[in-house]
DNA sequence: AATGAATGAGGATTCATTCAT
DNA sequence: AATGAATGAATCCTCATTCAT
């Protein structure tokens, strides 16, 4: 029943915690400073720094938790599955679920893994993300074996259009703000659109 | 060749122009002062005052630049062109040619219109961006009429997804450091790639 | 004697604030940094900002305090007295005082409404001089009433005559450096003009 | 016919004389930028001070200027008349018209001549304020000669009195933006208040 | 668990001024 | 007579961070 940390004091910390990612993700880091995001949970500087050492331990804190999160959904969407296009439409679903409940660390993450960061940050985030995009290779084997990309086929390629179109329809929601980006019928035309152009019918 | 402002004028101007371009592409714009710019270019704080506004106004008149460079790339790359193959191959050639040659501006831009800048920066980067995928989508009709792309195709889809892969080059190229995205070799699967999952083969 | 501000902290706000004053009185707004009240204080910038939002905002807590000096000495010196004349030797001296004991606020309160000074603290300045010059008016209309002033008289220019040498002594006192200008002596000299002058002699 | 200073020089040098004396009058010397004047009258900064040494020599020059004015206005409105109630209307219209004509010297020379500038303008200012006021005191010892004063009477307070109100006329004019201060009607009321207060009527 | 008070370093921007032309 | 280009020093203000409580 004991725990290390008192209820108030996980709220607080949680409290922080969000507000700067909401504020990161929207402004990033560098725009986003201390104060406001004290100004923004309701507390003293002095607080802030109680739960976290620094500037950039919230944001490494806040890049492993949103790893966690990115692990979670597949491991909610992509893994239970056995085959691969259920498979491959878990992976749209669980990227349109994780962008649509938490678009703060989503864009927090995009924002990391693409630009400028502190360069502590900059390492731990590749560090994250070379297991995840084995994981995807090997997902894309698990295609081949199950006869639904050619076995002549460019595996790395066909990878690089899949994450393409991802960062795309993330792009759209959050650039340009299109709402549509992640509906439901989008995905079914996405999803539409590999079975027909990047996977084998294997009905015939 | 007479002009208006003088050589020394031109000279420091674009020593600062660059210097920024370089620093802003690999820190964002925050995370430079425009002490490092002036320190980097070996001018005083007033002296880039003298040429620019503010820091606003000088990440604009960049932004202004890129713009130029991505339209004279595909001036020279993909417009020359009838058959919409050429254009298609223009379209990676001019990638990797902006991406090599101004590899600053080129980060630049990305970085602008992915995320997080002053305000005013987007909206104009969002202005620029528009008319640019409106002649991408017309790009694409005329795949359709040259019989390139089948008449009931989708688009759009086929739109993100090349957009996609050439985003996902830049990332292989500027997050993970992998100087083979834009190499030769590389364009050429990325084009096979296209021809046989996104293009029809007239040929038949 | 209960208090929410800690005493530590009231005193450094203080020292601030007078320390602001007498330079502010002595040299004018622009002419005084923030860097040069906090070396006068001996507290760095921060401190200052910690407890002014701005220079306006410090400028603007300085002419509240002005102006609440000022309602002050007018109920101690004006208000209390049921005589016309009583009340004004009581302006007398209480501008006196003022002048003698707040030298630093008088002058920066003189100042201000007298000469150029950022927009806002005019505005607020202008707000708080019209209720006393009505004040006043109605000052002048007590002594018609007691029959010190006759019914006929136009005492728009009686005001403008008793405030203009009032003004007259602060300048001698500031600017020609007049010590003896409110000096007992004097002030009596005034008082007996005015009597002579301005006012009827009921006593006959 | 030959001019040290060609009529063009003449012009430049004028045109910012009067744009300098503008925004001073205005904002104060210390808000009004050398940048600002050169806007102002549409040069460059290096014209500017082509012309005037520096920012100080400009603001004396222009002491000397406005001084030179209250000279003229006092020879062309004092000076000609024999009688001293004459003369005290002049002094009046001639307040009047400086005020009308030249309003921004007048600001300016109130100005300095109540608060805070340089220290070397001040000294300038007191050098040459003292002989006018000792002019003053020999206008009323005028008076006194003429039967306009008594013998008796303390000519020092009624110097005050009078140079009070004419204070408070200008202050009703710039700090409150009363049109009325100095029209003619005014200027009347004020004329006949002294008549019958501060001076003696000799037709009897 | 939280804060009031404080700070050193640095941010963008502007100042009056100069020099070569 | 006028300017384009440049600067050292200063402006106001904010940053991330700390310490005693």
């Amino acid at each position: 029943m004991s725990q290390t940390e008192s209820i108030k004091s996980v709220d607080t910390k949680n409290r922080i915690f969000h507000a700067a990612a909401k504020l990161f993700a929207n402004y990033g880091f560098e725009r986003v400073s201390i104060r406001q995001i004290c100004q923004a949970v309701g507390v003293q500087k002095p607080t802030l720094y109680y739960y976290f050492k620094d500037k950039e331990t919230l944001i490494l804190e806040m890049l492993h938790f949103a790893h966690k999160l990115v692990v979670e959904y597949r491991n909610r969407y992509i893994e239970p599955h056995e085959d691969f296009l259920d498979k491959m439409w878990g992976l749209l679903q669980g990227r349109k679920h994780f962008v649509e409940n938490n678009p703060h660390f989503f864009r927090f993450y995009a924002m990391i893994h693409l630009f400028s960061t502190p360069e502590k940050v900059k390492q731990e985030m590749l560090r994250q993300m070379l297991p995840l995009l084995d994981d995807f290779k090997n997902l894309l084997l698990l295609g081949k074996q199950q006869g639904y990309i050619a076995a002549e086929e460019d595996t790395e390629i066909i990878m690089q259009t899949i994450l393409g179109i991802l960062n795309q329809l993330s792009i759209r929601k959050f650039v340009f703000q299109d709402e549509q980006a992640f509906s439901e019928e989008n995905l079914q035309r996405v999803f539409n659109f590999w079975k027909k152009h990047l996977f084998l019918n294997r009905d015939k």
